[in-house]
DNA sequence: TAGTGGTCTAGACCACGCT
DNA sequence: GCGTGGTCTAGACCACTAT
């Protein structure tokens, strides 16, 4: 079985091309999501290549979402994608959409900082410097994003004592402060995942990034909140009615 | 000068890991966006590491956009990442708000099939099947995104023959048909690039994208048009006023 | 202890750009 | 021709999982 699949050492294209579209082509029929593939030791036997190219190959896979590999088990075809449309309007925010759908939503507050960032603190109309707020959402235990939550301290007094794991910022700012918070205007991007935003959301390095910028307004349209939310391309799609 | 640079090699952190976080924290500084790195082979002796190790540290900083690598040449620290607001709102199209900058942006069809996707036919209101047209768009004659549109033939009979090699597709209608087209819904998710798109983007395999779907409609709000595009992530971002 | 994937080395050859 | 990055091999060692 050496060499069976047709790898053309002439053709431009890498070995470790060929065997990751060979392999994806057989996630079509041969194998079910969550199936193991075989061995980085079996796979080189049978393409008759390096270790080593095989292992190139399935970081392609890995990289693109197609392939899990766990060390000590093996590679495994990957689930199939769950995506979550975080519809934009109104004030429907995650905790509350995904918890309605029998979802646990986890928000754990990584801390908090002074930061003076020049041009949020003009689009806040605060004072002095504002408190950043870094967290991670969580839903069913697994990390989903990755959110800086810029406040006025002086607007919402002891918020970081008041948001300390508690999971629904809407939730606190409406019975603390009487605030209704709306999404106002967003930004997006597609971005690549730098070696610490790996490693809080579980995802290798360089996956793509869905990054949501904006502010977030009262129920009188007076920004209250600067935000930016780094979600796991591979869990959640924003949709937006617009004009 | 070997090992000079402190790499640990029983952190857990792999060596080209330690390495490409190296070379990134001297960007802020002691390089320009443009220079030229030091050789593989030069870095290899600094870090005193294999040639394969720099290799993979500089594979995770181009994947991650901040480095260029050119067979040949060299590997040079990436232009500055020119980001445009296609501010959702209202009829600009990109073609005009680009063109208005000085900018030449060149639509480019690639053809035209037959696509009877039932959810797209019956989201368009159409008879029979659909017409889908492939399209890259260049901008200073680099590609930024791949759109697929899907038409409704019937209502937009010939439009296969009026499009073709012209920039803009609003311009097309509203001569042709007399139709101002709008956005209406976007739907943004974050991929990663497979090889055909990587090789249309001139991109690597695997790098971000921006994909944002949706309908367009005319000056009445009838859906006319489904659209998907592809955005490189290191060229576009999406900007959106919420209700 | 055996099997898995992850990293690293030394050395080789190739494709490409420049001079 | 020479220097560049890209690919591939053979072999080694490691970390982790399961039994």
């Amino acid at each position: 079985m050496k060499g069976v699949a047709g790898l053309n050492r002439h053709s431009g294209v890498p070995l470790y091309g060929q065997i990751a579209q060979d392999l994806e082509a057989q996630f079509a029929g041969a194998y079910e999501p969550g199936d193991r593939l075989p061995s980085v030791a079996e796979l080189a036997e049978h393409y008759a290549v390096n270790r080593l190219t095989v292992h190139e190959a399935l970081d392609v896979l890995v990289r693109r979402g197609l392939v899990t590999t766990v060390r000590g088990k093996g590679s495994f075809v990957a689930l199939p994608i769950i995506r979550w449309d975080v519809r934009a309007g109104q004030d429907a925010s995650l905790t509350q959409v995904m918890g309605a759908r029998g979802h646990a939503v986890v928000n754990r507050v990584l801390g908090v900082v002074e930061d003076a960032d020049p041009g949020l603190t003009g689009e806040l109309g605060a004072a002095g410097a504002l408190q950043r707020f870094a967290s991670i959402r969580y839903v069913d235990d697994e990390p989903w994003s990755i959110t800086s939550t810029w406040f006025d301290p002086d607007r919402f007094p002891r918020l970081d004592v008041l948001w300390r794991d508690r999971s629904s910022l809407h939730q606190v700012l409406l019975q603390e402060y009487g605030v209704q918070m709306k999404r106002s205007t967003r930004t997006f991007a597609a971005l690549a995942a730098d070696a610490t935003e790996a490693e809080i959301l579980r995802v290798p390095v360089a996956s793509p990034i869905l990054q949501a910028r904006g502010l977030n307004v009262d129920e009188h349209g007076v920004a209250i909140a600067a935000v930016e939310h780094r979600f796991r391309g591979d869990r959640i799609q924003f949709s937006v009615e617009l004009g």
